[in-house]
DNA sequence: ATACATCCTGACCATTTGGTCAACAATCGT
DNA sequence: ACGATTGTTGACCAAATGGTCAGGATGTAT
């Protein structure tokens, strides 16, 4: 902090202009995404305020002010991304195409996992580190999503629609391929010999992913897309 | 470490017995166990020495006598981790059978994780990090490990052995899946609602992937095994 | 202009951080 | 028996940690 010498004098968050709640709404976005980034690249534990706020580039004190508090902060950056996370596939029926859904399911993930790469990166922390802010998610909310998607697999299977493998197994399967690529993005890149995945790296995998895990558990590609 | 008031009082090291570096060792051995564990748990920097020294039951001290410092000891455990990864399916030729190859793969890789989950987890948390101490293994030996894999794979898909895809995109999908049963432990227990991956379960997860994956790209199981 | 609420931030605090060091204890080689 | 090597650790340090707070700056409403 002793040295703000950054670009040129930073001006007084421009006085005139912007009314309501617009200055805490654009600070606290501000905020939250380079929290997210630090959080996400150092864990819970190993992110200070002070880097947070530098990222912001604002001071400590106001990240505080804003935010009460690091454990406050790191809960509304989860909660964010479960949101997001819950978004995803909210309703699918036994009555639907297994392989559109399943392409659906495989493409929307990962898009998330790009969209949102530091949300990722920022989830998988904390379940590294054992999910001690998301046991309960984990063991409710989550628990119950997975359940209600598995049965409409097994009831797929029974069907005939698709082998009847282990349906959790395959939603496993599935988030683990997509989550790969914004989790360990360093180590992917480094083999790839990039310096980022384009749309269409992005697109390809996607290819990739929907072809073998549906041939791979039985399913019949739909006629369509 | 001002309450020492553990079960009793500890032993001045136990004199006789040890000769030889024995007790370097033993105490080494303990420190890069307990250490490993503390990293995976919260990242390089969410990891104290304090922290690292307690799970050891040691002073602080003893642990910098030993390691140095704290970036020593990451780099040694990473070497670590390293080592063993990298004796890990070290030789297969194209002459080699794509399905006993795949399954072996799958196998030895899902046992890496089960016997070693703090150091897979250690190694992600690395990697999620942006790789800052393993950008040089990504990019130099890891790559090349990738590269002639994966040539193997596309002379088994010349040879019409396996479906044409992505050598690289399927050894990803590998590590994913498999490492996902290490890194996510604490999200996979969450959902299956048990408190603790039991052999068995570990044993049915790996014929699962081995099915779906090489079912996925093509691959005629082998008659074997 | 005046009152009121929001916003901003440097100074400050107790605690913890990684790391050093000197003094001491144990063991080994002879 | 004895000197040398190896092991042990509390005391200590500067720096960084999360967090508080007082006091001023800015904005809105009347």
């Amino acid at each position: 902090m002793t040295d703000v010498t950054e670009t040129e004098t930073l001006q007084p968050v421009r006085p005139g202009g912007e009314s309501n709640g617009a200055t805490r709404e654009r600070n606290e976005r501000e905020i939250l995404e380079a929290a997210e980034r630090v959080f996400a690249r150092f864990g819970y534990r190993g992110a200070s305020v002070q880097a947070i706020a530098e990222e912001a580039g604002l001071p400590k004190s106001n990240v505080l002010y804003y935010m009460g508090n690091k454990r406050g902060l790191y809960v509304r950056l989860l909660e964010r991304m479960m949101a997001r996370w819950n978004a995803l596939l909210d309703d699918i029926s036994v009555e639907d195409d297994p392989a559109e859904v399943l392409e659906a399911f495989i493409r929307s993930k990962m898009q998330l996992s790009r969209q949102h790469p530091e949300g990722s990166r920022l989830f998988a922390a904390e379940i590294l580190g054992g999910a001690p802010f998301l046991q309960g998610y984990l063991r409710g909310e989550l628990r119950e999503w997975v359940r209600t998607r598995a049965r409409i697999f097994e009831q797929w299977a029974e069907r005939g629609l698709m082998d009847p493998v282990d349906p959790v197994w395959l939603i496993f399967l599935i988030w683990s391929a997509t989550q790969h690529y914004a989790d360990f993005e360093a180590q992917v890149l480094g083999i790839m010999g990039q310096d980022e995945i384009s749309d269409a790296d992005v697109e390809r995998i996607t290819r990739f992913l929907t072809q073998v895990i549906l041939k791979g558990c039985g399913v019949r590609p739909s006629g369509g897309g």
